[in-house]
RNA sequence: UGAGUAAACCAAAUAGUCGCGGGCACAGUGCCGCAAGGCCGUGCCUGAGGAAAGUCCGAGCUCCGCAGGGCAGGGUGCCGGAUAACGUCCGGUGGAGGUGACUCUAAGGAAAGUGCCACAGAAAACAAACCGCCCGGCACUCAGCAAGGUGAAUAGCGGCUAUUACUAUUGAACUGCAUGUCUUCAGAAGACCUUCUAUUUACCGUGCUGAGUGCCGGGUAAGGGUGAAACGGUGAGGUAAGAGCUCACCAGCAGCUAGGCGACUAGCUGGCUUGGUAAACCCCACCCGGAGCAAGACCUAAUAGGGGGGCGUUAACGUGGCCCGCGUUGUCCCCGGGUAGGUCGCUUGAGGUGCCAGGCAACUGGCAUCCCAGACAGAUGACUAUUCACGACAGAACUCGGCUUACGGUUUGCUCAAUUG
RNA sequence: CGGGGCGUGGCGCAGUUUGGUAGCGCACAUGGUUUGGGACCAUGGGGUCGGGGGUUCGAAUCCCUCCGCCCCGA
């Protein structure tokens, strides 16, 4: 779980992503990214109902936020990050999603790689 | 061993690291905010289910014009009990299913009334009536019998005379006006014919009897391809034919008696019998005010509006669907305040566990012990190691009691079948 | 959390109140018409009435339960 100030948690925030953000998806993912003007990253999660049943969709979320909360040194900051699933990603472990979604991020230009 | 049936239990386990929600303790009184308040560190404890689900019922709790009456509407529906309450549960009764263990059962009233019962069928509900069966009358047809008539056949008794003339025939005459014809023949007989009688047979009409057909009047509901269902069922007697018409048994109804708190059961008696559908309207009995924790309560700076009481009850508006009733708008007096945000509500409860007691049981009582999630964008995840049967259905959002649905496994009792001893 | 509605041939809908025949339009197939196509005319096929259970002689219709979809209010 990540500390309650990286989290994305009002209405209105993830609003003002979907509209003026910008987006970028593959398989399993969307992301959605806007500048804010905190010093920090804030990161927030939709798991549609379609996906399935709410154990599903909180294991679903649970495996992302974990996946963030151990790399949040590798986002950069000063942004808002909304991270969507496709239905693609029910089944698949934890290994291939964070694979995945770092390798999304670092698509779209937000990975600040810790070691260098 | 297999199949089935009922019940109980478990919901992968252990250790470590990182991370998250909550509680308690300690500390800086550090940080954020105008404020109400919140945040940060360390330690310890704790952190999803039997269904948390569907939201199908019932309650607690909260607010609303304190919920009163009538109508409407909705729900429940064998009996007794349990419970805060229930459409739930337990124990019984009746019914249905199963070889059985056992399971299922919205199971009051159809004799309060209304409606419906398609097609088929004579008829679908006051019973009536079609076919049929039976009785009577009339007409017709057929058969038999009786007496009769007519005709025919056969048989029998008769009749067929007999006078004059004449050998005979023919002719004539007379008398009489009586005469069947023919043959043999001379004297009667025979045949045809005919009277009567008898027998047989045919026909005719009459009467009676029987059968059939048609019509009319009546009796009957035993039987009638139907249909889900046909006005008690089966058998015997009985009858013109039949019929609870009578009888036996069965079903059903009413009454009485006995048992049971009761549903009901058993026995006896009686009159012989009144379709189904109320998850159709309805009747009867009982129950139901409405909304729902985003209910609601408290706190707070700026912008800006209420609450309580008295009087009044015409009009308008509103109130769970309508009416009564009630409330607001009116007026007078008094008090200090709405949205966004924060806090509370928020988990100690018809609570869990163990023992004892009562009860067949549901459940209740007593004692001891425990605190067992409380978030507000919403907490359980990842990694490592070991073990196993390699893990189904599935995630709290105010809280309980049920129901329903989804689903993996273990154990036990019981039943049935097969095999062995 | 509460309230309401819908589910019927491939598609859009009737029929449900008051139980007994599942129907309409478009689409599809065949034939005709036309030089050919469209339009038109005629004929035809195609439906577990969302699933299951019950009431009833009989259920798309009545009752219960489950599933899916949509809308509204706080």
């Amino acid at each position: 779980m990540l500390p309650g100030e990286y989290r994305l948690k009002e209405k209105r925030d993830f609003k003002r992503v979907y509209r003026y953000g910008k987006s970028h998806a593959n398989d399993v993912l969307v992301i959605f990214y806007l500048p804010n003007k905190l010093n920090r990253c804030r990161i927030g999660f939709s798991i549609s109902r379609k996906m399935g049943k709410a154990v599903v969709r909180n294991r679903i979320k649970r495996v992302l936020r974990e996946i963030c909360r151990r790399n949040i040194g590798e986002f950069k900051a000063g942004y808002d990050i909304i991270f969507i699933a496709r239905k693609k990603i029910k089944g698949i472990d934890y290994c291939l999603i964070e694979i995945k979604l770092l390798s999304l991020v670092e698509q779209v230009g937000l990975r600040v790689r810790s070691g260098e």
